[in-house]
This record gives C-alpha cells, structure tokens and sequence, in this order.
RNA sequence: GGGCUCGUAGCUCAGUUGGUUAGAGCGCUACGUUGACAUCGUAGAGGUCACAGGUUCGAGUCCUGUCGGGCCCACCA
C-alpha cells in the first residue's frame, strides 16, 4: 500500500507519531534488537545535562551528533546503546533554587533549613527534568529509556558511597587540611573554576622588612608571616638565604627564615616577597617546599582571629587600614603605589571577595600509589591510557591538553560546603569516624553535613548507569557492565576535558581497572551568528523547541550537524535551518516523483536488490550512488558529519533532482531504478534525518526505516561497465548540455526559440549520438541534432568548442556579441598556456617533479593548445 | 606568562600526506512555471587564500615572524 504524499512535508503532522512508533518497537533497547551474539557493541553514554535549566541549541547539537552516531551504528548491525540521564549539577542547582526562593518568597536557605530547602530543590528538578526529557524526545533522539539515570537517583547513590569507601579504604581519599578558595558569605569553598577574577586599581604597599624592602598588596597578612623568599638567582639576596630574621611588626617583632624558591618573579616588586602561608596559595605551596610553619589569623567571616591582639574582630579591609596606619607611625611604610592594577578573586555567585583558607577538606590522591592498579597512581594510569593509544582524542590536538592538563594535577578536592548533593558518607563520634554504605548502627554518630564535589558523580557515569557495583564482584563485570563497558565513545564539548573527561578516566581506573571510553570526539561550541558566545545572561540563547516548531527536527539537526568540522566552534542562525528545512522538502518532493513514476510492483523489491541498468544515464547514477555510499561511510568514520552529510545532499541534489529526475522524465520506465535509489538514500538520510526519511519510508513500507540494513558499498562497486567508464563519457554529456545552456543565456536567447545543433567529435561521435534523446530535451531548446565524426565549419553560427568536441548552434546569432565573448576565451586560454609553458620549461620541474605530474602537466598544454586553435579558427571565419 | 585555535568569495564555511584553471551553500544579477518541488528551475558575476619572509621544481597547505579574532590554563605577592 501507497500513501500519496503532501504537496510540501509538514513535519508537525509526523514527528510526534514517529516517534512514538519508535518507542514502541523497543529497538531503543538493544536488547530488542534482532542480532547474533557476535554483533559488536556501539555504546554512547548521553554527557547529562544539568537539571538547572531547559536545553539550549548546544545540547541539541550534541543529541544530534550522538543519535547520528547512534542510528548509523544500529543500521550497520551493531548492538546499539545509547544511555539516557541527567546531572543534578550539586553547587549550580542550588544556587538557581536559592535565587529562585529569594526571589520569589524572600527566603534563604539557612531560614528554610537544610530539609525544607532540600524538598525545595527536589520540586524543582523534578519540573525542568521533565522539560529536559520532553525537549530531548522532540530531538528525535533515540535513546533507551529503559536504562535511564540520574547523577543522584538511589541507584547512583549507592555507587557513589560504595566508591567514596572503597576509596577511603585504599588510602585514596583522604581528610587533610588545604588552603581553600573560602567565600566569607557563602561560607563554602569553591572550587578553581567557581571563582572569578575582577580587574580594579588598588594600593601596593612598599614596606620596610628587616633588610627587605618589599611589595605588598596584602599587609593585614603580615601577622601571618612566617618566611621571606627570594628567588634561588637573585644575586641581591643571595647572603640572606637561609637565616633567620627579627623583624619588626605591629605587634612586637617576631621571626621568619628567608627561604630561595623558584616561585618567586625576580622582575616583580623588589623581588622579595614575604609569605604567609595560611593565607595565599602560592605562599602555602612555598611552605610546604620549605617545611615552613603556617599561621592562622583570618576566620571563616573574614575576620581577624584571636590571636591578632588589637586587631581581633575587625574585617580584613578594617584591619589594613588600621595596620598601615600604625606601620606609618612606626616608620614601616616605605612609599605607596596608588594605581596599581591587579585582579581581585570573587566569588562567582555574591562577588565577596574570596579569603583562602586553610580549612580541612576531603580530598583524592591523584598520586598516591595504588596497589589495585599495580603500584601506580590515577595520574599514571590516566597519563598512560592517553599516551598509549587506549583512548584517543579527537580531533588529536586534545590530547595533548588532556595530557597538560593532567601532568599538572593537584589532589582533588571532593568536598563541597552545601546541602544538594551526595552527603558525604561520613560519620563522626566525638573523635571516631566511621566512612560506610550506610550509617553505623549504633546511635551517637553524627553524618558529615558536607556534600560531594558533583564530578564525583558524573566521574562514575559510564560505569554507574550500567549497574556497578552489583554488576562487580571478585573484580568480574556481570550483566550490562559486561556487556557494554568500556565504551565505545564519549561524545561532549571541549570544554569539559578536564572538569568531566579526565575524572572519568581516574574513576573508571579505579573502580575497573579499565578504560571506561575508547574514543572522546569533542565538538565546539555553538556561536551566535555573530560569533559570540550563547549564554542565558546574554539573551542570545536558542530554545531549541522554538526551531522545531517552526522548520521542523530534521531541519534543525541538519542545521546544527552541518558547516563544521571536528572540535570547532560553529554559528548557528535561523536563517541555516530555513535553508535546510528547504532541502528537506525537496527530499519529499523527490519521494513524490519517484512515487509517481514508479509502478507498485517495484515498490516491495529490497532496498539492496540491484535494478537492472539500461542506459549511460542509468549506468552513471548507479556509479554515482555507490561513490556516496562509500564516501559517507569513510566521512563518518572520521566523525565528519559534516562532510558526509554535504556529499549526500551533493548527490540528492546535483545528481539526483537535477539529472537522474529529469532524464527518468525522457528515458522513461525508470521504476525500478528510482525505487531503488530511493530506498537507500533514504536509509543514508536516516541517521541524520530520521523523521523525514522514516515518514516517507512508512508510506510504502510496513517495516521500520531505522532497522534496516546499512548499504555496503563494496556490494554495489561492480557497476556493470561494457566500454569505457560510464562516468567520464556521461560527465561530457552533462558538460556539453552545460555548455548549450551557457550559450543560449549569454546570447540573450529567448527560451521558446529554438536553435539548431551541429556537433563534431571523433572520439565522442557514437556514445553522442545514443544520448541524443537527452540532448534534444534537456533543456537546451534544441529543435534539432546532427552528430557527425567531423564536418565543415557552421557560418553564422554560435561556436563552442569543448575540448576535442565542436559544437555549433545557428538559427540565432549576434556576431558582436560572439565575437567578444571568444575573445575573452581566447585570452584566458593563452594566459593559461603561458603559464604552463613557463612551468614546462623550468628544468628543475622536469627533473625534480614525479613523472606522472610532468606528464599530466604537459597533457594538459596540448589540451589548452588545442581549444585555442579552435577559436582563433571561429574567431577568424566570423 | 604558557598552550591551543582561527583569519580562504558580500555572509557561513570546506579544502585529506604540498601537485588540474582554489570549491560549496546562502546572498547578488539575468532569465524562466518545463509531467515532484517558488520551501522551485537555468545561467552568470564574485577570491593578491590576513601580512612579511623562508623551505621547495612547485605553498591556501610546511617553517619563522607580525597583525587581528576566539578559547583554555596559570598567575597577579
């Protein structure tokens, strides 16, 4: 059974039936799947959006590029998984639901409390994860439902507490005081990444050290001094190096040793500096080098601590004040910058300045020697699986940043001082502490209120969806994890190498003692036509249930799959899923004649049953066909969506519509090999337009587009050839049409006036002549067609000569006007045979260049020697 | 400061290990309803490949430098 087709494809007519149609199949789910046990596998993990907000255009994008994958896999016979889930994103969910709350109601989450705030917080989730799943259904996307998971879920929960123990118990995880990025406001830690750097003008203090004289932004921190360091090279200091020193302070003088570090800028300042190593970062890891002791003197407010005598209580800025006033008065100061220019870190989410603290955390011992993974740490193994090719990168140039990255890893800190996320499964009486999967039993035990670092969770991701730890026991995978991890790619943004890519990889190791991706492609980002950044702040973000219901999912995939290469950046604007929305219509449109020209009994032949092939034309579009097939198979192997993608439209339109359709229209009987074309350009199509092609399968189909089976290329290659090659003597019928067409346009020649052709070809004279039926009507207003070996020239004639063939056209010519469009002709072709001969003169060409390229080279001057004798004949006899 | 990346037609981008007259789509210009498609067709114009050197018989492609975008990391005592 037919279904007559549209006039123009409504894509919100099918899209929702499709898909829905899909997900009753099963085949979302690899089990369903109809395979051998030997099918190979093809598992993507869905990087998880944050549940802080709907999707935007970049998420769409990357559902896109992974269902392509998906589909393509799961046409070729692969056991195809593909894993839903969403991140509970800990610090930024909590953050949108705080704002959210004072906004709306006026409430903190300290007022509410960590309970209620918590139900808070789980209402919310549960509104834009729904909108999250509907958006990501909308995408056509075919993932299997069945496994879907969540960063926070039970099932996660208990991986991530059965991980943090394990963890714990092999000496990886560790609590230890570390200097903290601390926000006096918040009252948490931020990580590296949460803190934002302000540019502003501020004061730099010279004051009067011992011997020193040195720059300070900072002299509150003096009371917290416990070295000077000068730089191993400074010849200025060398002397000092190693001694103690009294130095005089606002609170009586009090010692420090001078210290020769590395860290220090010799440039900068007078290139002294003094540390203080509970207060700086830098000044912390130069203790830690020199053994130096730490003082505490700023508290979790920001405030001056006890031990600061007059001083105690006041803020920081209350306390420099205060402090250079009295070093003034005591002949301390030196002299003040006014304007110099530092940047100041801030708290990303209240902008307080950030105090570093020291402050006891929980962290990960990336370099801790692990006896499970034989001895060696997490940075090894992860450096390792990079450097030995078990993971690769692509594009490669990653790898590299990967590795970067990586080399310069410090611990980890896992601990984070807010409420959402996995509390840390810590508990503490007194000064035990117990770390379990669940709670001690005894009473009196008090849980870590703090939570984990959310890339804790999404570190466990490959392995945590597939139903670790149940599935590990006596270091065996069982059940999914067996059956698909490692997997085969992790497809996501470059953006997030170091944050997520590379603490799966630590993770995995862990846990598994393998790999837990063969291959990471990353892509770019998407830009907004003006090349700018999409963000919520800006305004400039794209809903992409917005460009759906306007042109269509196919045409909004296309547009985002299109027009970039691996790992770079693209622009996206609506203008680029119009077009494609355009292209999608035509596809339907082709399907429309195809069906019409086909007759039904065609229409159930298999898609890889081959036509039989009558004519030239017939034998070129086959050829053709197969060269697609072949080049979009290589495309996608080198994840090249956008290549393969542009070859397949290239063939749909410049082959197909173009050609093959308006010659079916004179050939006629072109049923068979219509159908068959488009049964598997339909299932090329697929994976990157799967609503189209599957819409106008069903409508001659009862089966499934997206489980048929993938064309091999290599079945079709034996195109059957008596005589020369199809494809070069077709290209010259398509060249000469070309060049009648040409004409008739430059001549100004109406389209209803026809024109009588002469052409003369040696060589070409007999494959013509059988064309001729192509010629006479494919629009090139011919009314009629002499083909002869050779002949006299044609007086009053339009000329073209095309290489070994003449041809001419009378009934209507502007002999002015011919003679300035060969005249122009004819210098281009002299200018070009200047310029090879030039280049065929050169000795060194001749002797250093390969054979094949001088002679190719010289094919190619006779060529232009030839033609230009052509027109300087017609030229002379107009 | 270190690293990566980009600069090719008016716009958005391709251009595989150096080797035809540097390509595509859109836009633009002219013409046009031909048995699916105006969400269409035919034809055309349009480029010193950012700049300056170098390597080479030969450079859009490799090397060095300069200028100009973008990103990442570190740091700003």
């Amino acid at each position: 059974m037919i279904q007559e087709l549209d006039k123009t494809y409504n894509p919100s007519i099918h899209e929702d039936e499709i898909y829905q149609k899909w997900e009753k199949s099963g085949f979302f789910n690899p089990d369903n799947l109809n395979l051998s046990k030997e099918a190979p596998n093809y598992t993507i993990v869905l990087p998880p959006p944050n549940i802080t907000d709907k999707l935007h255009m970049g998420h769409a994008a990357t559902l896109a590029i992974e269902d392509l994958l998906i589909r393509y896999h799961r046409l070729r016979g692969f056991r195809t998984l593909w894993l839903p889930g969403t991140d509970h994103a800990a610090i930024a969910t909590q953050n949108v639901v705080e704002k959210k709350l004072l906004k709306e109601c006026g409430q903190t989450r300290h007022g509410l409390g960590r309970e209620k705030f918590l139900a808070e917080v789980w209402k919310f989730l549960e509104v834009t994860q729904g909108e999250i799943l509907h958006q990501t259904r909308k995408m056509g996307a075919s993932l299997d439902w069945s496994r879907l998971a969540f960063t926070l879920d039970e099932p996660r929960q208990l991986a991530v507490r059965t991980m943090f123990k394990a963890m714990y118990d092999e000496g990886v995880i560790y609590r230890g005081e570390r200097i903290v990025n601390w926000c006096p406001r918040c009252h948490s830690t931020l990580a590296d990444d949460e803190v934002e750097y302000k540019e502003e003008k501020a004061k730099l203090y010279w004051i009067k050290y011992g011997p020193f004289v040195l720059a300070t932004s900072r002299p509150e921190t003096k009371l917290g001094d416990t070295a000077v360091a000068v730089h191993p090279d400074d010849d200025r200091y060398k002397d000092l190096v190693g001694k103690e020193l009294d130095i005089p302070g606002v609170l009586g003088n009090f010692k420090v040793v001078v210290v020769a570090d590395k860290a220090v800028d010799i440039a900068f300042g007078s290139g002294a500096i003094k540390v203080t190593p509970a207060h700086s970062f830098v000044d912390n890891e130069i203790a830690g080098r020199h053994h130096l002791p730490s003082k505490k003197i700023i508290d979790e407010d920001g405030r001056m601590m006890a031990n600061c005598g007059k001083y105690a209580g006041l803020t920081t800025q209350e306390a420099r004040t205060a402090i250079v006033d009295d070093m003034s008065a005591m002949g301390l100061i030196d002299h003040i910058d006014e304007d110099y220019l530092h940047s100041t870190a801030v708290c990303y989410r209240c902008g307080t300045v950030i105090e570093p603290l020291p402050s006891r955390q929980w962290f990960i011992a990336v370099d801790k020697k692990i006896a499970r993974l034989g001895g060696q740490s997490l940075k090894e193994k992860a450096l390792a699986a990079a450097a030995n090719g078990e993971i690769k990168f692509i594009p490669e140039r990653f790898d590299k940043r990967y590795r970067d990255w990586m080399a310069n890893l410090h611990d980890w800190c896992i601990s984070r001082q807010i409420w959402f996320g996995h509390q840390i499964p810590v508990w503490y009486r007194g000064a035990e502490t117990y770390v379990g999967i669940t709670p001690p039993v005894e009473t009196g035990w008090v849980q870590d209120p703090d939570t984990l670092d959310t890339w804790f969770s999404s570190g466990m991701w490959t392995f945590s969806t597939l139903g670790w730890p149940a599935n590990y026991q006596d270091n065996k995978k069982s059940g999914d994890l067996a059956r698909f991890h490692p997997t085969q790619v992790l497809e996501t943004g470059y953006e997030i190498i170091t944050l997520w890519v590379s603490r799966m990889i630590m993770m995995s190791f862990f846990a598994l003692g393998e790999i837990p991706f063969q291959k990471v492609y990353l892509h770019g980002m998407l830009l907004d036509q003006h090349g700018k950044k999409m963000s919520k702040s800006k305004g400039n973000g794209v809903n992409p249930l917005d460009m759906i219901a306007k042109f269509g999912t196919d045409a909004t995939r296309l547009a985002v799959l299109t027009g970039s290469t691996p790992g770079n950046d693209s622009r996206f604007s609506e203008d680029k899923v119009e077009m494609k929305r355009n292209f999608i219509n035509k596809l339907w449109n082709i399907s429309r004649f195809i069906f019409s020209a086909t007759e039904e009994k065609f229409f159930s032949v298999p898609a890889d049953q081959r036509p039989v092939v009558r004519t030239l034309a017939d034998r070129w579009i086959m050829d053709s066909l197969c060269s697609t097939m072949a080049v979009v198979d290589q495309q996608l192997a080198n994840f090249n969506f956008s290549l393969a993608a542009e070859e397949l439209q290239d063939f749909t339109y410049n082959k197909l519509a173009d050609w093959y359709l308006e010659i079916a229209k004179v050939e006629k009987d072109k049923g068979e090999i219509l159908i068959y074309i488009l049964k598997n350009l339909l299932i090329l199509w697929h994976p990157f337009i799967p609503f189209v092609t599957e819409t106008i399968w069903g409508s001659f189909n009862d089966s499934l587009l997206m489980v048929e089976k993938w064309p091999a290329a290599v079945s079709h290659q034996a195109v059957d050839g008596e005589g020369a090659d199809p494809k070069e003597e077709f290209k010259q019928i398509i060249k000469l049409i070309q060049a009648i067409r040409n004409a008739r346009s430059e001549h100004k020649i109406e389209p209803a006036r026809k024109l009588a052709a002469t052409v003369y070809s040696q060589k070409m004279a007999a494959v013509l002549a059988a064309q001729q039926e192509l010629i006479l009507n494919l629009r090139t207003g011919l009314s009629s067609l002499e083909i002869l070996p050779s002949g006299a020239k044609i007086e009053k004639a339009i000329a073209i000569p095309l290489g070994e063939i003449e041809v001419y056209l009378s009934g209507a010519v502007d002999e002015q006007a011919e003679k300035i469009r060969l005249g122009k002709e004819r210098n281009r072709l002299e200018e070009l045979i200047v310029k090879q001969e030039g280049k065929l003169n050169n000795q060194d060409f001749i002797s250093r260049a390969p054979e094949k390229i001088v002679a190719a080279e010289k094919d190619k001057l006779a060529a232009y020697r030839l033609e230009l004798a052509k027109i300087i004949k017609i030229i002379a006899s107009l």
